[in-house]
DNA sequence: TGCCTGATGTTCT
DNA sequence: GAACATCAGGCAC
């Protein structure tokens, strides 16, 4: 598992997760791509699934640091969160666009469009890495699916925004993403 | 180019 | 039974 992450609060790691890689097994083929941006969660907001406390879909929120929190919205669509903090504290941060470094073929087999369209959302990035509700609780230290933390990026190359699709807790500035990159959705 | 809407399952009230 | 951390296609302009 990652430790690292388990020291953070929420809206430290979003902001760390930034220019990290996963790398994700698929058709047999290592698919590499770059965290562009994040959203931070946290029990103590109100958009948080995990602000009105331990459910059985959020128990994966209160666990360790370092697994995935997959969950399933708006009837078709699958988000994909990595758990942080410490455990029994209900953090996540939500991977809301990544950009491919390698494997891209293996994506835009399973994506209809081409170009920024492949993962410039969450919904997109989790059909594109073939993400679902079975990969709900899987620890990200371990194939088919890893998080490889790189070095911390720089503050003028990341900026700061409201986050996006809520409809509380708008005024939260907890969205990240590295200002200039083509594959960050709506600005 | 930009707004509007349909699709559709899980969770919680 | 309503809400929902969304996306893509259709239609109007």
């Amino acid at each position: 598992m990652h430790s690292e992450l388990a020291k953070l609060s929420a809206s430290e790691a979003a902001r760390r997760l930034l220019g990290c890689r996963l790398v994700r097994q698929l058709d047999g083929q290592a698919v590499a791509v770059i965290i562009v941006e994040t959203e931070a969660y946290d029990q103590t907001d109100a958009a948080s699934h995990s602000y009105n406390g331990r459910t059985q879909r959020t128990e994966v929120m209160f666990g360790q640091a370092g697994y995935l929190y997959v969950y399933f919205t708006y009837g078709m669509h699958y988000c994909c969160n990595v758990v942080v903090g410490s455990e029994g504290h209900g953090a996540a941060v939500l991977i809301r666009a990544v950009q491919p470094i390698s494997g891209t073929d293996i994506i835009a087999r399973r994506r209809p469009r081409g170009g920024v369209e492949l993962t410039n959302g969450p919904a997109k990035l989790c059909q594109a890495l073939g993400i679902d509700m079975r990969m709900n609780g899987h620890d990200l230290a371990q194939p088919p699916f890893e998080l490889v933390l790189t070095a911390p990026l720089a503050n003028e190359s990341v900026a700061t925004t409201t986050r996006i699709g809520i409809s509380k807790a708008k005024d939260v500035k907890w969205r990240y993403y590295i200002k200039g990159n083509d594959y960050v959705s709506g600005i």
